[in-house]
DNA sequence: ATTCCACCTGGAGTGCGCTCCAGGTCAACC
DNA sequence: GGTTGACCTGGAGCGCACTCCAGGTGGAAT
């Protein structure tokens, strides 16, 4: 089993069928097959692409800069170097915001012990 | 020093002076002191509160929440039980959140080592 | 044959959280 | 007395990322 209908993709890439549409539509996914009736099928590589934008998008990736990553995507090889570098300024803002969220929720778990949070009263 | 302009309570809070209006408007600033020309003028107890909304906004809780919050802390030490779960619901989402972040930057190192990232290639 | 269902399209609508705007006030400085 | 600048109000507008809708198609089951 290597191709999937658009309510199995949506299922194991855990992104909508609009969303699925929506990604294609704006440059996100390219080059997704369709069946005779015009439908569309995914292989595992656009499993593989999607778990690749899934990761993006949860970590907080805006769409257009997702698209650029696209784009450097369809280029080949040639664009390996600015790719990693895209990544690279992703990953430290993805650093970035889970010390932020720790320090929050440093000063949340502070205002729950004030409110006598566990071990607290 | 105590008491504060919009736009310096914009600078300590890291709000814009619009979203002070508008949290004062929708209901997540009560009690905000105007001088005699109705001007708004902030205390130091505005910037402590400002600071917690803040640490709720950068953890990702909605401001339906935050109105929420806001309310129970208007309601006295009687709420204390409400707000310390609606605290320690948010920090279990925070913690989630957290995790699949980190999760998710390990993918996004593993690609950038992929691509030959620092100490890759 | 018809009913059903998953899918298709283009485009409109939604929810969130601001952000901007027009038109006005007031105190202060030149 | 005029100008400036920070502030005020109500309300409109915006950017993002979807999400929904109307109307239609094509294959499969009853």
């Amino acid at each position: 089993m290597s191709s999937y209908s658009p309510s199995e993709t949506a299922e194991k890439s855990g992104f909508s069928i609009d969303t699925l549409r929506y990604y294609e539509k704006i440059g996100l996914l390219d080059g997704i097959a369709r069946n005779a009736s015009g439908r569309r099928v995914f292989t595992d590589d656009d499993l593989g692409w999607l778990g690749m934008l899934r990761c993006l998008r949860e970590t907080g990736m805006p769409i257009a800069e997702m698209l650029r990553y696209s784009e450097l995507a369809r280029g080949g090889e040639e664009t390996f170097g600015e790719r990693l570098e895209l990544l690279e300024e992703h990953d430290r803002r993805v650093e970035a915001q889970i010390r932020l969220l720790r320090a929050q929720q440093k000063k949340i778990k502070s205002k729950i012990s004030f409110y006598g949070g566990p071990s607290g009263e």
